[in-house]
DNA sequence: GTAGGGTTAG
């Protein structure tokens, strides 16, 4: 255009100013905005809205601040603009600001203020504001809108008040996937995973057609359920529906088989899904990491960078701690630095925790410790908490008590904390000092969550908490139990005592015997028929001694043992366990 | 020219 004698005109600027917002260069909208003033129409109402729109979405709103305060007359579009400008920015507060920055002029906000500044309240977390807004929304009559009543219930179970989002759930006439979608997310958030699959089916029963996001929704759902068949049953609805290689469905397809036990399943959904993300592979990667196959996780992390993908942080956090669970410090420094040389990150706590984790594993305290002083971002309760695990493992605890100080400090509600520093103590006989910590716990109000242990049996869930005798064939199972004990100990099985730690003698051992994951090993041995796994669930991590009677136990029974605990899978076949003892 | 729901971790 520059050489052919026409010059652009402000209808030329508005329509290329988003393209350069498309770029996410900023340097090409500055490039743009120095022509605009060239022309003399940066002051244009339409040219400089479209101005705010690329600098927000270029993510300098300090630039688009400065276009949007120099306009000489600015219409709701303009001030839209700045709300979601800041709303994409993270910048939730200013977003409510500019919404109440739309009430003082004489304009009215529409439903692309509500729903925007209704998302920014969503993220604050706190219903407030959100509230405040949901009177204004009344008294402006857009409540009955789609994107208004559907973000306004998104704020309700963002922020907490899921009785709030239900009951306006249950107002809305017209719901469309995305109400759906709220909900079953709504469930999801408040730990409902049940529920959450439950809306789900209504929902399809409904005719409402699920897309991409409810499937990853519910999916999640089923994933914590540990649930196979649930997951099985949406796994052929996504194919009903067309959408089986959607990276984003195969992802948490991905994620869902492995956390269901079926790291087969998962590697087949991989293996045929034709466009793969970054995320897609990280599921994979993530996949191996919980299943305890650390080579793989760093064949598939070499695999994806070869085809051009670059990791994101999530990938790292996979790959950093596959290194640690195999003694790979080099390997892993070499990847920690490649973050910033050549992917162009700044690592964040994860990785840093990885980083101390892979060091303090190695028996390398001391460096793990300095590593995480000399972090250049202030160590988190992540960090000191990977130290206190090495602390323990390598029962450094001298070091573990000034670790477990700091994180008392940190996070004074975390049982986590107590319970090792505890451990520590009465696994070197210092009953007293374990007690004070015990003690220390009761003070600051923090309870241990008690354990509990599910298993299914012909689609019925079983769930034991320890000592447990309220299951109709309690008499069986602890027979069954008493079995295994001797078998267990003929195999040269010794308790491990100071897993059971605030009880003494003969009685210490006995409570260890009847954990709840004993109990439900038991009841899969008594029902499941020979060949047929047998899958347990737990809420907790499982304790070290249920680990070394679920290897026994694979080896005398020849069973396949898979125990699903908090963060990890083991799967215990011929008296060893696919978590090579590391967890 | 501006808008709602999520995916991979520990």
């Amino acid at each position: 255009m520059g050489d052919t004698g026409v010059y652009p005109n402000q209808y030329t600027f508005s329509a290329i100013l988003p393209a350069c917002a498309d770029t996410v260069v900023v340097i090409h909208g500055q490039q743009m905005h120095s022509l605009i003033c060239k022309h003399g129409y940066e002051l244009d109402l339409f040219v400089a809205t479209a101005l705010v729109d690329m600098y927000a979405k270029c993510g300098d709103m300090s630039l688009a601040e400065n276009v949007f305060d120099e306009m000489p007359e600015r219409n709701l579009v303009s001030w839209n603009c700045m709300i979601v400008g800041f709303l994409q920015n993270k910048i939730y507060d200013r977003a409510v600001g500019f919404f109440k920055g739309i009430m003082g002029e004489m304009l009215s906000p529409d439903q692309v203020s509500f729903s925007s500044v209704l998302t920014a309240c969503a993220n604050i977390g706190v219903a407030d504001s959100g509230k405040q807004v949901h009177g204004v929304a009344v008294k402006h009559g857009v409540i009955s809108l789609a994107y208004v009543k559907n973000s306004l219930m998104d704020m309700y179970f963002k922020c907490g008040s899921s009785s709030d989002g239900t009951k306006l759930f249950k107002t809305i006439g017209d719901k469309d996937v995305v109400t759906w979608n709220i909900m079953v997310m709504g469930c999801v958030q408040n730990d409902n995973f049940e529920e959450a699959c439950n809306y789900f089916w209504v929902m399809e029963r409904e005719g409402v057609p699920p897309d991409e996001i409810s499937f990853s929704t519910v999916l999640h759902a089923a994933a914590n359920l540990a649930a196979l068949d649930q997951g099985t049953l949406i796994h052929n609805q996504i194919i009903k529906y067309g959408l089986g290689t959607n990276p984003c469905v195969t992802s948490s397809l991905i994620a869902m088989y492995a956390k269901c036990g079926s790291l087969d399943d998962a590697h087949r959904v991989f293996e045929e899904s034709k466009d793969r993300n970054v995320v897609s592979w990280t599921a994979m990667i993530s996949a191996c990491q919980q299943h305890g196959c650390a080579i793989r996780v760093i064949e598939l992390f070499e695999e994806m960078l070869e085809e051009g993908i670059n990791p994101d942080f999530i990938t790292l956090v996979c790959v950093l701690s596959a290194c640690g669970h195999t003694g790979r410090v080099e390997e892993g420094f070499a990847y920690f630095n490649s973050m910033t040389k050549v992917h162009a990150m700044s690592p964040g706590p994860e990785h840093y925790a990885c980083m101390v984790d892979l060091l303090g594993r190695a028996g390398q305290l001391k460096e793990a410790k300095n590593f995480a002083e000399s972090m250049p971002i202030k160590p988190d309760a992540m960090v000191w908490g990977a130290l206190l695990g090495a602390c323990r493992s390598h029962g450094d605890l001298e070091m573990g008590r000034e670790v477990a100080e700091k994180l008392f400090e940190i996070e004074p509600h975390n049982p986590g904390n107590y319970i090792l520093l505890s451990n520590m103590y009465s696994r070197r006989g210092m009953l007293k000092e374990a007690n004070e910590v015990r003690r220390l716990m009761a003070f600051n109000g923090v309870r241990k969550e008690p354990g509990c242990s599910w298993i299914d049996v012909k689609n019925k869930t079983y769930v034991f908490t320890a000592h447990d005798r309220s299951h109709s064939r309690t008499v069986e199972i602890y027979e069954m139990l008493g079995k295994l004990e001797v078998l267990a100990k003929r195999k040269g099985y010794v308790p491990e005592t100071h897993y059971a730690i605030n009880d003494v003698g003969e009685y210490k051992e006995q409570r260890l015997w009847y954990h709840s994951e004993k109990l439900a090993l038991a009841f899969g041995l008594l029902t499941l028929p020979m060949g047929v796994p047998i899958r347990i669930k737990k809420n907790l991590r499982t304790c070290g001694d249920c680990h070394t009677v679920m290897k026994i136990a694979s080896e005398v029974f020849e069973r396949e043992i898979i125990v699903r605990d908090i963060n990890r899978f083991h799967r215990f076949t011929g008296g060893l366990c696919s978590c090579g003892d590391y967890w």
